[in-house]
DNA sequence: CACCAGCTATTGAGATATAT
DNA sequence: ATATATCTCAATAGCTGGTG
């Protein structure tokens, strides 16, 4: 999606683009090739041009790509930097910011999944995050991120984010992870399946009280499940919106003859 | 339960291409 | 030149919904 995305020329928004898709303009190296375009004058053609040459060399650049595409558009850049994303998914005692604590951060690579915990290791995934160039939750822009900035102001911004709910919702998806994960036929392991969030913040607790560490254990595999399907989702996600955008059918030449 | 980013719809100004 | 139609883009406001 990334080579055939013009998003980032002046002047070019998604109807733009696809009118150029549909033109037989499918990647930037057409582009280049083009000398003419009906509706667009050689002058414009000329500039666009220029500018793509501009842009070509820091193709493996995240944050530059990121700065010139609209931030609705940054699931665009998934495919090409997946290798790249790190998924992330916070347990915490309670839902108050600024009052409540995070408990277990979870952080997948999209090979090896790692816990930190709250009173070990926290402060070494805190590290690993502020690292990250592109991170991957569910519903991290109004609870994960804001919450870890609200303990942490320290740790930056990551360069992108991709919050697979509101993605998600683009397509039809609407509801909460479980109520998703069930859609698409995504089961969890007989221990944790039907828990929720309320109930992690119990097994911390009992944790926390009694040093029950098959609470603690049972609390880190719930996370697990939740971060290592990040993965697939996102998946879906980039699919199903690459989909969409490329078979969207432009709404303009539509006029009622009565009735 | 508190919170708040992202979505949608709307508006209006400014560019741009094309036909006459 | 002029008129028209289409599109971009920024600003605004109100709303929705999912997080432990």
């Amino acid at each position: 999606m990334l080579y055939r995305t013009f998003l980032f020329l002046p002047g070019v928004s998604e109807k733009t683009e696809f009118y150029l898709w549909q033109e037989g303009v499918t990647h930037w190296w057409k582009l280049l090739e083009t000398k003419s375009l009906p509706g667009v004058s050689s002058g414009r053609l000329y500039f666009w041009q220029q500018k793509l040459r501009h842009v070509i060399p820091f193709e493996d650049n995240l944050s530059f790509l990121a700065q010139i595409l609209p931030k609705r558009h940054h699931w665009r850049l998934y495919e090409k930097f997946k290798n790249k994303a790190l998924f992330l998914d916070i347990e915490t005692d309670g839902l108050k910011k600024g009052h409540n604590q995070v408990t277990v951060l979870g952080l997948f690579d999209g090979k090896n999944y790692q816990a930190f915990i709250a009173g070990e290791n926290l402060e070494e995934g805190l590290e690993l995050l502020a690292e990250a160039s592109l991170v991957i939750t569910f519903g991290g822009s109004f609870f994960d991120i804001p919450f870890l900035k609200s303990l942490y102001p320290w740790l930056p911004d990551p360069k992108v984010h991709l919050d697979l709910c509101p993605l998600l919702k683009r397509l039809g998806f609407k509801g909460g992870l479980k109520r998703i994960e069930k859609i698409l036929g995504l089961s969890r392991p007989g221990e944790v399946d039907g828990l929720d969030g309320f109930e992690a913040v119990k097994l911390w607790w009992r944790w926390q009280r009694r040093h029950d560490a098959k609470a603690l254990e049972k609390l880190v595999l719930y996370n697990r499940e939740d971060v290592i399907n990040l993965k697939y989702l996102a998946e879906i996600t980039y699919n199903g919106l690459k989909h969409l955008t490329l078979t969207r059918h432009v709404p303009a030449l539509t006029v009622s003859s009565g009735g």
